[in-house]
DNA sequence: ATGCAATGCAAGTCAACACTTGCATCGGGC
DNA sequence: GCCCGATGCAAGTGTTGACTTGCATTGCAT
């Protein structure tokens, strides 16, 4: 084996096996395995397995590129933009938010990193507001506003994730956002 | 302590543990401290800790009176019971399909349980194919329809539970059943 | 009153998991 | 070529959790 691990490596492994497992079910071992590294070496470096989660996920979030969705003054093409970046990135990003709030609030070693979520439902905010004063969208509190427009992208996401068996139909974004500017939109 | 444990006692610990902590971390020793009962009772009378879970959620969907909302020819008032009993009735339900689908999911001996928030989707769907065939609500998959009017009210109550200390606002629901309705409605 | 079945209690088994230790090895920087 | 730090490997520790066992107790039915 080479000298110095890949980071990258791990940070793909840990979580991967989040998604799936959960942080319970994720075991050290599992993730070394699937990392190609020893258990031991995950914990010289990263010292716990909450740091290494706490990694990863970090790792994750600055992959996210939350930061992209900008005003452009074409509000369909903003809100487009969002669901987007929520939903068809990567099929990780996909549940992560998930992943997180249902799960990372459990364990109190690793509740800073519930902030990631409502970091990005901030960031969105930002841009909601704008058009809001413009009057693009009716007025009413933009985190709520936020929340209908993912709201439905991640019940399907997490309904589809749950069991493929089911076959539940994907989301058409942009019926979407169409429709969710019905009754949001001015 | 009296002769013939109380089922109800059992079954309310249970979901509470599992709501607060997670599958994993809702254990049988403090689930059996909460109903105020021998921990090895449990076992003797459900057999394991799956089968006790099965049977804490299985009563749990039935006291949940899905049912109860029916086809009353008011589109508004059917919607708005849909929402309310998904979200107020008691802050366990509006927990649990979250919980169903974000933890049951990961362990095969419960992977049955899913199907508790699919009928219930199913029992919406049916009124909300109704509608449709009405012409009081726009044609659409019925699953996605259900899906855009409960996502925001899930993820509303999601985020909510995570973090108190974020402060997030409760949604509205008269007013999202009638943005809900100016997307989706005739 | 008595017997039986359900419960409580104490102790224990077994497996898994996070994490540690000691030592061998490998590979890049000097 | 040598050294040192990062890694691999094997074994082990301590804890916890699901589940078991044996026995005492309690309470309802007859």
């Amino acid at each position: 084996m080479a000298k110095q691990i890949d980071d990258e490596q791990v940070y793909a492994a840990t979580i991967e096996l989040l998604l799936a497992k959960g942080y319970a079910g994720a075991t050290t071992k599992m993730i070394a395995r699937k990392a190609h590294v020893n258990e031991v070496t995950l914990f010289r470096k990263y010292g716990s397995k909450a740091q290494l989660v706490a990694a990863a996920l970090a790792h994750e979030r600055d992959q996210m590129a939350v930061d992209s969705v900008d005003y452009t003054g074409d509000v369909s093409a903003d809100l487009m933009h969002m669901v987007e970046l929520y939903h068809s990135a990567t099929p990780r990003q996909s549940q992560m938010m998930l992943l997180i709030v249902s799960d990372m609030a459990r364990y109190p070693e690793l509740r800073e990193t519930i902030q990631i979520p409502f970091e990005m439902v901030a960031t969105f905010s930002q841009i909601i507001m704008r058009y809001q004063a413009e009057e693009q969208l009716r007025e009413g509190d933009p985190f709520l506003c936020v929340q209908a427009l993912l709201g439905p992208v991640i019940v399907n996401t997490m309904l589809r994730s749950a069991d493929a068996a089911m076959r539940v139909p994907m989301i058409d974004l942009q019926e979407h956002v169409a429709r969710f500017l019905s009754g949001y939109g001015n």
